[in-house]
DNA sequence: AATGAATGAGAGTTCATTCAT
DNA sequence: AATGAATGAACTCTCATTCAT
């Protein structure tokens, strides 16, 4: 690869750095291409060499971020609509979710701050979330066939789990302090499981 | 009341209503006050008669939501720290958060929205959120207390539930479908209180 | 009238004069907004108070220009339909047009410049011009119609003569010397008349 | 000539059509390098290697169309002053002129297109109208010398013809329907020979 | 000779807020 | 109390031109 193409990939990754910070301190709505250029030390115009606007942006970061996410959600439904171990699928999803959300903390919190917000930026994102959500859906669903889990209206039940772990994930990643990673996995694992009823 | 003061309220809740719509359809950052003015159909500067800027708006509207809703949580709070029937309580926190919601549901949709949002809308929101969740983490608390429910993490369980019900709030409110409120509500208790696990 | 009015309307012609000169300087296409307000002496958003955007300044413009012109046109067709004397409707034709034109020169320059021009700007005025060339062509098959005229094929004979008009109209306000108005007037009525043949 | 010249010539020749095609379509203003060197299918830099700038481009593109059709013009003139038989000349003329045109209808379009804007594109046209014109002058000068015209006042009917002419050619490069060359040829010739006064 | 990444000035447009009426 | 004209900073996006490769 020529000097060229390593600037290039070098303004690029700059560039997408710098997005994603801004997206994180301004939003979708209150970020400034103006902001990310400076702050990728290029000119303004160079931005548009590498998206055709704001939002190309934005769609390319969610991408990254949810694409491999998604992609591990479907592999966990096939593997329990197949005969694999459902202890193995649980284990194997969890840690990919980990390492795929711990991996780009700042991109995830992009995510969910725009998860529910009015514009484009907030419409492109619940096109992904509306993706994990089924497929959590479908999860507790073949769990339930298979006779892991008590029968239960999926939906509803989907929902308060991703918004759930959601909250968490957004305490965690905010710093909202008091939640030791270890102690939360647990107490969710405990929560989902066993519900809080005494003994 | 004189026929004066009648008019102030009626432009005043006129610009309430015009915010809270507004709000919803294109978020704190998105709203424009010139939308709000011709909505409320005022002049543009008499909004500012009302309302010292944007914000001031935004700030009481939450007000109007999150106190009573602070203040039912907390009455909840007290009562099963003094020797009220634990069944009373929840029967009637449940019924009040239902009732305030159901009752302003573009305006819960509008907090919602912006509660993870960057800049001044997202902080003002949680602000009363934090409230909100602590309570959340006290009434736990004191429901473990008196033996209602077996021990666990409050602050990351207070979380999860405040997450989940949110994510379910949302999507009745977005009308997403598939949530009928009987059977959600039947499932979000089944679900914190028994969880998932097989009989 | 109130003071304020007044100054709105000071303020309206003070910024279509400024587009005139503007436009006239520089072409639909090169004229900028900001030019327009800098020699308006008003803030660049004050521009849009009035206009929705550059085209629709350019589109009144326009109007007042052709409007009346158009007019005139179908009221001199209107009368050689009816039985008015011939030369009384070719001369108040005449003076109207000169009127019309030699009271607005600079913005009949802008239409003549913009007329055969790419995009917006050439659209608006062709939409026009095509109303004065179509009234032409019938004014010329009325006055053949009435025996004032030899037979000819009018279409063409309407371009060529508006086009010749045009020419001398722009030379004339372009001041590119050598037009004497009177000249020029009795020239082409003889041109258009009796040809350029001998005797 | 070697393949490197061939090369060479071919690319700038693709420059000179894309070019044309450009400025036809969005005009000297409108027109932009990326999309002459997209059509040209030429890297953005290489346009510079063959022109300094974009106006470099349209002066040779005019100078391609108005440099023959001026030497026709004076040629004409020329014969004119000369003794050769008037009527050849009148028939060579109109035989180039007609050839020169027809030959490069783009251009023709696109020199019409500027030939009243403002900014540097319209100078450059006419820069060589102005030749245009006053050869037609010089000939209308000479016709009435010899005794082939009525005398009459050949700047202004200079101007007319032109302009007529003009009119009548962009509207048959526009396409705009019901100007059939031939007829349109003929009636020219009358309504500047004979006028339209009748028999 | 050819490339195409990079630049940065400058365009149109929006909008919260002010203030004379 | 109410109006709405006016402001001007800030934003997104375009494009002729340069220059290292």
């Amino acid at each position: 690869m020529g000097r060229r193409e390593d600037k290039k990939l070098e303004k690029r990754s700059r560039l997408d750095e710098a997005g994603v910070q801004e997206l994180l301190s301004a939003g979708y709505a209150g970020a400034t291409v103006e902001r990310i250029v400076a702050a990728a030390d290029v000119a303004r115009g160079t931005f548009y060499l590498y998206y055709s606007d704001k939002h190309a942006l934005f769609a390319v970061l969610l991408e990254r971020l949810y694409g491999p996410l998604v992609a591990a959600l479907a592999t966990a439904r096939d593997a329990l609509a197949a005969d694999t171990a459902p202890p193995v699928v649980y284990a194997e999803l969890g840690e990919a979710l980990a390492t795929l959300i711990g991996g780009q903390p700042a991109l995830t919190q992009v995510a969910l701050r725009e998860a529910r917000a009015a514009g484009p930026g907030g419409e492109a994102v619940r096109a992904w979330t509306a993706q994990v959500e089924g497929l959590t859906e479908e999860i507790l669903a073949a769990s339930v066939e298979r006779g892991l889990l008590r029968p239960h209206a999926v939906r509803p039940v989907a929902l308060a789990i991703v918004g759930g772990v959601e909250r968490l994930t957004w305490g965690w990643l905010a710093q909202e302090g008091g939640l030791d990673p270890a102690v939360v996995t647990m107490e969710l694992i405990g929560l989902f499981t066993y519900g809080l009823a005494r003994g």
